[in-house]
DNA sequence: TTGTACGCGTTATCAC
DNA sequence: GTGATAACGCGTACAA
């Protein structure tokens, strides 16, 4: 059995109280007592017991991370962020994957809770009502990664999907493509793919290019349904000199469908990718991106929740990190 | 505040007894009292407090996953297999990044038993003493995985790297390949890259192959190391036909330094890889690689735990899953 | 079958 | 400056 706090006090020859003041140094004891305790805690190699201390402070120094998908590169690079920050100030992580499963998610957010984590960060692909229900009612520090929720009334840190897609069409535009295919995840309630969408289409319409429907597709952040995407183009014969996908995997996809189909990239289309994974400058022809702080976002979100704890109070709602544009080889300037 | 199992038992006019007989089922209640504490439970929203629940069982529903890297895509997979079954026992991961630092680890090992964790996954880079003193005194159900590691009466679970690198050897051989460079991890106490070089000369020794020390590389899983060390061998022109790397990454980064230098994959030179990551059959040339069960080996971890935990005899102490050669396209016969 | 009372390991509020 | 002692929320002998 562990030594505990009793086990200190009776070898120690004092009380458990003059114990635990000289592990929390939360009142004065004199320096004699003190120094004796700490050797006893020294011999006996004693670590309070952070569940018991859970139990009486109501809190656990435990951080709720819950995620859509734990496989998914960039997550693990967000929990990244979150984990080593999180352990600088002495936060550990309890990791919950959901699939982005809608009841999944609202066990979780309740579990959590109930096992005294501190604070949750929160990540899922769609925001729903019975999320922000949640968020309303319980008054847990919480902070949404990857989108702008300040209409729920959230804290949340991300980049500026918007900008960023405008951006990249932008970018297309300038170096001489009209017609610019827009692959993306869902339409619906899609956590920021309205906004991406959105600087597409401010983008295009700047430069009075029509927006054609066909060159729309939904394809859920699958590099498969990506490549059948572009396979369909091909087929329908509406394939374009420029294709941008809002993730780099489902760049790779679309790459890969004109490669097997016999077409050069960037040479006879363009392919431009969304996030800048690791991946992205691996990748044969290296993508041209945008690049997301990945890390970053981790380590300010758990900042963030930190802070939150703390009861400091957070002027924004709203954290938007800075991206940038990544010029690499899967973009040609056509005439 | 939270309502606890004290507000239960006045509101349906029990005792607390009863109340905690209900919701654990532990000993015979009566039906219509059952009913009404059920009922109770229900109106209020009760929850359990699993901390308090943990200090007197001295268990918390929760195991400790500590892992070098969460944003290794190989990792990542894992860890959906430790989550996903996880789940379905009640069990949740408090999940612990160490970047494969010794002293990390230790700390997390004691404060992971601390949290009272009731079993413990582990992973790391290298395996080392101080690790194996650490299994050696506690008694909490460990499991190591991607390691042989029978040797420190732990147990593991992982595929038998020293004969799929026997095989893939064997395979390139049998392909017309009598120059085969090897990259991979560090040779100290590198948990597999032992076994895999194993497989690897013996598999050279039995075709009467010699090994040529310069062209086997250590890049620490690390895909620029791996482009360097072809790089190196492209300017001494010790560069052979074909490179195995004991990593997807490692074989990418070689793939890249030989089309950087104008070499083909596979017409001038073949690469093979291992793990088969999602990417593998991404990237153009597709890789032939050896493929892991890589969520299996998650799920098989915490299944064993699990049992562990329940205190069943574990008969094995080492799990060997299936691999299996995957044939793609960067690899080629020649005469 | 049900209730009482104690213990789990801490922290915090009192007295001294 | 120090030491009892009551919480914290729950499980469980023991009694009834």
């Amino acid at each position: 059995m562990a030594v505990t706090i009793k086990d200190v006090a009776k070898k120690a020859n004092v009380s458990i109280s003059t114990v635990s003041r000289v592990i929390n140094d939360s009142k004065p004891v004199s320096d004699e007592i003190k120094h004796r305790v700490l050797k006893v805690i020294e011999e006996t190699g004693y670590i309070p017991n952070p569940v018991a201390r859970s139990l009486v402070m109501k809190k656990s120094q435990l951080i709720g991370v819950i995620v859509p998908n734990i496989s998914n590169i960039f997550i693990g690079e967000v929990l990244n962020g979150i984990e080593e920050i999180g352990k600088m100030y002495n936060y550990d992580i309890l990791l919950c994957n959901t699939y982005g499963e809608l009841n999944q998610e609202l066990r979780y957010l309740n579990l959590l809770k109930s096992k005294q984590v501190e604070g949750i960060i929160f990540m899922t692909w769609e925001l729903q009502n019975e999320h922000k229900e949640f968020f309303a009612k319980e008054d847990i520090p919480i902070v949404m990664i990857n989108r702008n929720a300040s209409d729920a009334n959230i804290t949340s840190v991300s980049i500026d999907h918007r900008k960023a897609a405008y951006e990249m069409t932008k970018y297309l535009i300038k170096n001489g493509h009209r017609r610019i295919a827009l692959i993306r995840g869902n339409m619906q309630n899609y956590i920021f793919g309205i906004d991406q969408y959105e600087g597409y289409s401010k983008a295009m319409k700047e430069s009075n290019l029509e927006i054609d429907k066909r060159l729309i597709k939904n394809c859920e952040f699958k590099l498969d349904l990506a490549y059948n995407a572009v396979q369909e183009m091909i087929n329908d014969e509406t394939l374009s000199t420029a294709i941008f996908a809002t993730t780099d995997y489902m760049a790779f996809g679309a790459i890969n469908a004109l490669i097997d189909n016999g077409y050069k990239v960037p040479e006879d289309v363009s392919v431009a990718g969304f996030n800048d994974i690791k991946l992205a400058s691996i990748y044969r022809p290296k993508l041209t991106t945008i690049r997301q702080p990945i890390y970053d976002i981790g380590a300010v979100a758990i900042r963030v929740i930190i802070k939150k704890i703390k009861g400091e109070e957070i002027k924004d709602n709203v954290f938007v990190l800075p991206h940038e544009l990544v010029e690499r080889d899967s973009c040609k300037k056509i005439k």
